[in-house]
DNA sequence: GTGAAAGCGCTAACAT
DNA sequence: ATGTTAGCGCTTTCAC
């Protein structure tokens, strides 16, 4: 068997409340005991259960993360992110990949709830009111990650969508195209599907360019789905001489299907993509991106979170992290 | 306060026994009685306590994953196979990256012991003696993923290194190359670089090529190492018409050097990789590849551990699955 | 079939 | 400064 704090006081001749001191307030024990009492923990290797503590505590020293998709690399930067955080603050954490499905994203919350997670960061999807009661009525707090609510007030984190696809599409622009496509995220399930769709239309009709409003087309997340997405594009619109997509992933997924048709990238068609995972670096060309912060975004959340356990309350409500663009060889002068 | 066993007892006017059996054992309880608790339950959305469970059981029912990097696709694959056999094994899922860190690695098999993981699940790194030791210290049960161990008795699971690696030099051959090079893992870190060295070097002088043998360049699991590497090894090798890859990842980067040296990939050389990682077909050109089950290794190693956990034991010890060949586009006849 | 009570390992209030 | 004890929420004998 495992040994308890029974077997610690047993072993160092005191009671177990000395124990429980010297890994609780070590100060209000006398040397010499305590020496002995740490002398038995080593020994008998102890460790104290964390079954016993957070009955007492009501707390886990958990943190839970539920995102949509560990096989996209974002999210691995942003659990990155959120371990180093947890690390620091002394927290562990529960990773829960939902798959995008509904069913698995509401059993990990019961999970979440009866291994009581001290608060959730719930990545990137968008937040159905039945999810929000659920939340809500587990009584878990949680942030928002990459997403945001507009009806509830709950912290949340992110990068300013619209702005960092203006900044896109101007980049586009600046580089003398003038027809300008999308590849988007449907609005249904996504939050930053529409923020990222204004940026484009700002940008684009800003700069006399309004015709390329509707030359936008939707892909489910996977480069698969912008593969096909961008076949709907240029066969629509095969005038384009350049694409805005509104992940790396739907830039890759373009890139690869404008090469299977033999158009050049950036020769003939420029593309830009968003996120800086980091394959952007890798893929060839290397792609031309609008950088967030993933690695941060994740740490900030847990800091967030954190902030939010302790105190109760959060200091900025919807707090947005800087983007950047990354100029690499996927785009080129028009 | 969240709902305890006590007020779904007071409310549905029975004993905190009942309430219990109606959980563990609702047949041994009258209809009547069960329903009323039933009711309760529902009404005030109670949810048993995992600590208080596990004081009692001595059993969290959540498994470990130690994982050396998130940010490889390869572990988020082994994630969504393990995460998908948790749920259907009722288990939780602690992932933990340890971004090949060792003080981190020991700190986590502390959480692990802490929070009473029941197994856990160690991927791809070597089993040091340290771990090793730590490990049986902790008395947690544990498989290994991806890696064996030649010393000690402990379940694993994983390809077979040595000849999915002699299959993928074997195809180049077959393909027409007679200068091939590798890029392979460094020997001493990791369990698969030595047998998939020993793979190309059985392949290459089978087949009176054994000049190739000291073709090798080392990466450090990096795409970006593998650029580097792939530089050293054309400067050394010049007349290379074929590259072994031990990993996806080092093909990328190997292809993406040979790019920007305006090597034509396949023209001019062949280029094969491993492990078929969703970003396989993505890449341009697409890879050819050895394909490891990857999501079924992570199921298979959860359904493993849990074979332990329950039967103390385990039916095959060191258990292989198959690998695949894949052609795709970064292979051609020489 | 059901309830009372002991006890899992720990912390904290209370005694000393 | 240290020991004794109650109790966190649950399961499981043991009576009835």
């Amino acid at each position: 068997m495992k040994a308890t704090i029974r077997d610690v006081a047993r072993l160092a001749g005191v009671s177990i409340s000395t124990v429980s001191r010297v890994m609780n307030a070590p100060e209000t024990v006398v040397a010499s005991k305590r020496d002995r009492v740490l002398e038995a923990i080593q020994q008998l290797q102890y460790q104290p259960n964390a079954f016993a503590r957070g009955l007492i505590y009501k707390k886990s020293f958990t943190l839970g993360l539920l995102i949509p998709d560990i096989e996209n690399l974002y999210f691995a930067g942003i659990i990155r992110g959120m371990q180093d955080a947890c690390i620091k603050l002394g927290y562990s954490l529960m990773i829960c990949n939902t798959d995008r499905d509904k069913e698995r994203l509401l059993s990990y919350m019961d999970t979440f709830r009866e291994k009581q997670v001290d608060g959730i960061v719930f990545a990137s999807d968008k937040l159905h009111p039945e999810y929000y009661e659920k939340l809500v009525g587990c009584r878990i707090p949680f942030v928002l990650l990459s997403s945001h609510s507009d009806e509830y007030e709950i912290p949340s984190i992110e990068v300013d969508d619209e702005v960092a696809a203006y900044d896109a599409v101007k980049f586009l622009i600046e580089l003398g195209h003038r027809e300008i496509g999308m590849i988007g995220f449907g609005h249904s399930d996504s939050m930053s599907g529409p923020p990222r769709y204004d940026g484009f239309v700002r940008a684009v009709t800003e700069s006399g360019l309004g015709h390329n409003v509707i030359r936008v087309k939707y892909a489910n997340h996977r480069f698969e789905d912008a593969y096909q997405a961008a076949h709907e594009l240029f066969t629509d619109h095969p005038g384009l001489t350049a694409v805005f997509c509104v992940a790396d992933e739907f830039a890759m997924g373009t890139i690869s299907y404008l090469k299977d048709r033999n158009v050049l990238v950036p020769g003939q068609v420029s593309v830009i993509g968003f996120d800086n995972l980091r394959m952007a670096s890798m893929f060839i060309p290397k792609l031309t991106t609008i950088a967030q912060p993933i690695y941060q975004l994740g740490y900030r959340a847990a800091e967030k979170l954190h902030e939010l356990l302790s105190t109760g309350s959060v200091e900025v409500l919807r707090e947005k992290m800087q983007h950047k663009l990354i100029v690499r060889e996927s785009s080129r002068e028009k």
